[in-house]
DNA sequence: CCTGACTTGTGTATAATGGCACAAAATGTC
DNA sequence: GACATTTTGTGCCATTATACACAAGTCAGG
């Protein structure tokens, strides 16, 4: 094990080992091999021993891994083992679909509070929750606490609200905004934009 | 230029110019740089030269790119030069939500058809669209020949299904089941999941 | 036409990433 | 207890990706 500054690369590959240990828990499974998660990730198996060693020696040799022990490191690098509150902003469809999603339970996630900038869909509500005006969209957050965020807005609002966000505190946003955005360095931001994906693909066709 | 094969990881970054330069396009911008564009994209500049560079010259010096050209060349290279027709199989509140989806239009693609399992769903609609029958899945996507899908159903069901589409032809999934598929080598595949990239962002605060 | 400010495309250096292979440890069998 | 089998963690090396730097081309202004 080395302590030192992780690449981003292997983080990225954690959430993915994660889900898929998750998953075979749940089949009733107790031990795993690099290679049988391996094959089940589809990632070879000595980057997965690679990538799991940088943060401790959590697998005995000739026996392989606990599924139950290395699903809880995992979830402690992660910092999953609590739940953290997340805030929506934007209550469209997306934003409707996230909130009925049941795949954040049991995987680190809550949904806090919805906002939305239009007059018409404040007060109403979404699933059990109330929207709130996008305008008290800071002092609110503030006032949660809340460091992780969810953008289903669209593209010509999106970097103005995240910088609504960042200003409140928020530290990881999940972008689903067409759009780029710039934020400071201790700020992180991940994409979600189904053309974005589906172009990846095309150039293979 | 060089005709070579084309890293992934630079296909990947290629919709995200594309994306940048169609919003500059829509702004009424004529021309831009590898500099500017880099600002926007948060990519350095000397690697958006080097990335556009193996495609061919598309660039003058002293001047910087048309945007009109180059929208024009990378749609060409990541074939969105035309429209795709997309299956969507699970008519549940993400399938939904990606009907919905205005996103799709002017970036390459048009759900086709929209398939579910569950016999209540079937025949009433989504949008335009009527819920076919999962069992008739293969069929039909061969019919249509159908090479991209999205995938918005359960994880269980997802393996299944994702085998029945490479059985139809379909050569690019988009998934957004919380799983890992195995698929042939000839296919390719794109996850959304929220939860995961959520814990991605998560190892850093 | 000349000069200065830009900007591309790319050769080269540097850094990061992934694959291979094996010693060492654990387990099960006879 | 000896031996065959399994599997980890890691050192080494090849490959891949990024950063740097600059010659050469472009353009606007005077």
């Amino acid at each position: 094990m080395k302590a030192e500054k992780i690449p981003d690369i292997i983080v990225g590959r954690l959430p993915i080992y994660l889900r898929a240990l998750q998953r075979m828990a749940d089949n009733g499974l107790k031990t795993t091999s690099s290679q049988e998660l391996g094959e089940r990730v589809g990632i070879s198996a000595a980057q997965i021993r690679k990538d799991i060693s940088q943060f401790g020696d959590f697998g005995k040799q000739g026996t392989g891994y606990s599924i139950e022990y290395l699903l809880n490191k995992l979830r402690e690098i992660l910092k999953v083992d609590r739940v953290w509150d997340v805030v929506l902003v934007g209550a469209g469809d997306m934003g409707h679909a996230l909130v009925n999603y049941q795949g954040f339970k049991n995987r680190g996630f809550r949904i806090a509070a919805i906002f939305d900038a239009d007059k018409n869909k404040v007060g109403r509500k979404v699933g059990e929750f109330v929207i709130e005006d996008a305008e008290n969209l800071v002092e609110k957050v503030k006032a949660l606490d809340v460091k992780v965020a969810m953008l289903t807005i669209p593209a010509t609002a999106a970097q103005a609200v995240a910088e609504k966000l960042v200003q409140a505190g928020v530290k990881a946003i999940l972008n689903y905004a067409p759009i780029s955005l710039n934020v400071p360095d201790h700020v992180k931001v991940q994409y979600i934009d189904p053309s974005t994906h589906l172009q990846r693909m095309t150039y293979y066709l």
